[in-house]
DNA sequence: TACCAGGTAAAAA
DNA sequence: TTTTTACATGGT
């Protein structure tokens, strides 16, 4: 299946270039120039199709996860318009034009993914994460295997996650996700505070995690994850070179970038991924 | 070989 | 209340 995005400014390079940047995910396969994953039991392939070339178009149920992965839901105009009166961010945004941040389309697998990835490096975090979707995934098609069900995961054990190369503690941090009554296709109704104070009951789930899921999963635009190390440094880079930002100082400077504060934290990060300005 | 990497919770001070 | 520590793996 091939898929044209639709119209407005888009770059598919520059959109897919996160699944490429820390080694091949199982879960969202990259192969020969397109994007793979599993709707169901079936595999979506997705690619740039040429200007003008006649597209098959997608069903209920996998328009919208192509629509997320490949970040259709962004809309640029308004950030660019916001853009072009801050000195660093219009730069940015003129190297990494039509860049649409990808969206992860399932809260589980956002909030799996998050928690693979605290404190270590996303080539471990990914590397981790493949064993468990190789291990006890879903469908599998060709180049991509569905993400494990949360039921799947709320019946195994501690020593079962540990096996795959998580630390005791975050492998229970994710039975405890796995097995809680929180509804978290529901989630996306709530504000921004709510999410906050819902998920954050949980072990293992604090204000990074939680950040993330609001900024990738439900793309919220104010979400702007102080936290994390990667966003400290890029914005460091683009606005205090050769300084340390603390994670207060991080915050701080959200505030100027508001209401698009989401896309900005995606612009800072591939921009300083690939050299972009 | 060390040390760091897109955090979090619990112990110690 | 604030600071320090443990955590497991992959890459360099």
């Amino acid at each position: 299946m091939t898929l044209l995005p639709v119209a407005g400014p888009y770059s598919f390079e520059l959109s897919t270039e996160r699944f490429r940047a820390f080694g091949n995910d199982l879960a969202n396969a990259w192969h020969e120039g397109a994007l793979y994953r599993v709707v169901g039991a079936r595999e979506l392939r997705l690619a740039e199709a040429p200007r003008g070339a006649e597209v098959a178009p997608l069903d209920a149920e996998t328009r919208p996860v192509a629509e997320a992965v490949l970040g259709l839901r962004f809309e640029l105009e308004p950030f660019y318009a916001f853009a072009a009166g801050d000195g660093i961010l219009v730069g940015l945004v003129e190297a990494l034009d039509g860049f649409r941040p990808p969206l992860s389309p399932e809260p589980f697998e956002t909030l799996v993914t998050s928690i693979s990835a605290q404190q270590v490096s996303l080539r471990a975090a990914i590397a981790i994460r493949n064993r468990l979707v190789e291990r006890y995934g879903g469908f599998r098609g060709e180049h991509a295997v569905g993400f494990p069900a949360r039921d799947t995961i709320a019946r195994l054990s501690e020593d079962d996650l540990f096996a795959l190369g998580y630390s005791r503690r975050k492998a229970q941090y994710i039975l405890a996700l796995a097995r809680s009554d929180l509804d978290l296709g529901a989630l996306g109704a709530l504000p921004d505070e709510e999410v906050h104070t819902l998920l954050r009951a949980l072990p293992g789930i604090g204000e990074w995690t939680v950040d993330w899921f609001l900024a990738r999963h439900l793309a919220r635009p104010r979400s702007w994850p102080a936290g994390d190390l990667a966003l400290r440094r890029a914005v460091a880079r683009f606005y205090r070179p050769g300084e340390d930002l603390s994670i207060e100082e991080t915050r701080a400077m959200g505030d100027r970038f508001d209401p698009f504060q989401n896309l900005t934290a995606h612009y800072l990060l591939t921009g300083a991924r690939t050299a972009a300005a």
